[in-house]
DNA sequence: TTGCTCCTCACGTCACGTGAGGTGGC
DNA sequence: TTGCTCCTCACGTCACGTGAGGTGGC
């Protein structure tokens, strides 16, 4: 198995303030305020300075989006962010039930699964777990 | 069956603009702004004037509370409601498909039902749709 | 030393809320 | 007529972005 690069992980801390800054496209003291507002938090150094990650670079972008398109004041792209997340669990968890509920439906009928939808099952018999 | 009374109905449009406002403690030039923004919609009478309804008025302070509690602008608010109702619609979604799942698996294990999970068929008979 | 980092303070701009002012219809 | 409605315009306040200014560590 080949060892994943740690460069590559988007969620490792890199970029100093003044690079960061240059990649999303902002101000230094435009970073410093958002982290201020709670926006994101950016890891520190041993000796206190800002560490950035691809993950906190992306999250830059989208603050901006919603700031300069959309109009959004801080305290709105926060809580807009926090029901984003709520969001994609919620669209997780709808496809996992999804997934589940077909699987029972091709027990159900097998070879004809198009919609999970509910169906009698007076006439069917259960393919056996042991086939699949 | 008993008549339903019309005036109970939320999404009624009942109240003048100035009566609306005394009901969300906010200036009526404040709700003609809310609508100017696209925040709000109320109906309008053949004489042009606003008609507001319980549901506006839970709007109006749903816009309060996000506003003067959480310090969000309209842009802002305007963006939560949507993302607001996308989380009340996934999550009816995930109650409905929970729904639909636990009833294959009191089919597949009658009066034995805690949680949602795959298990094996092979030595459960179903219970037939026709007893339910 | 140079160029970064940290912080606070201040200022220009803009959105928001609200009041004034003038209009028209029940 | 009175009291509402409609609208536009204007002003005070505040948030946001950004720059200045002074500090400290690699």
């Amino acid at each position: 198995m080949a060892e994943r690069r740690e460069g590559a992980r988007p969620d490792r801390a890199v970029f100093v303030i003044s690079v960061a800054a240059e990649l999303a496209g902002m101000h230094p003291q435009t970073l410093r305020m958002y982290e201020r507002k709670g926006l994101l938090r950016p890891e520190r150094t041993s000796g206190n300075s800002r560490r950035y990650s691809e993950l906190d670079i992306e999250r830059l972008r989208l603050i901006q989006e919603l700031t300069q398109e959309a109009g959004v004041n801080l305290a709105g792209v926060k809580r807009i962010m926090e029901l984003q997340r709520e969001v994609d669990r919620l669209q997780a968890r709808v496809r996992e039930l999804e997934e589940r509920l077909q699987h029972r439906m091709a027990i159900a009928m097998p070879g004809r699964v198009e919609r999970t939808e509910i169906v009698p099952l007076r006439t069917l018999a259960p393919r056996p777990w042991s086939e699949r």
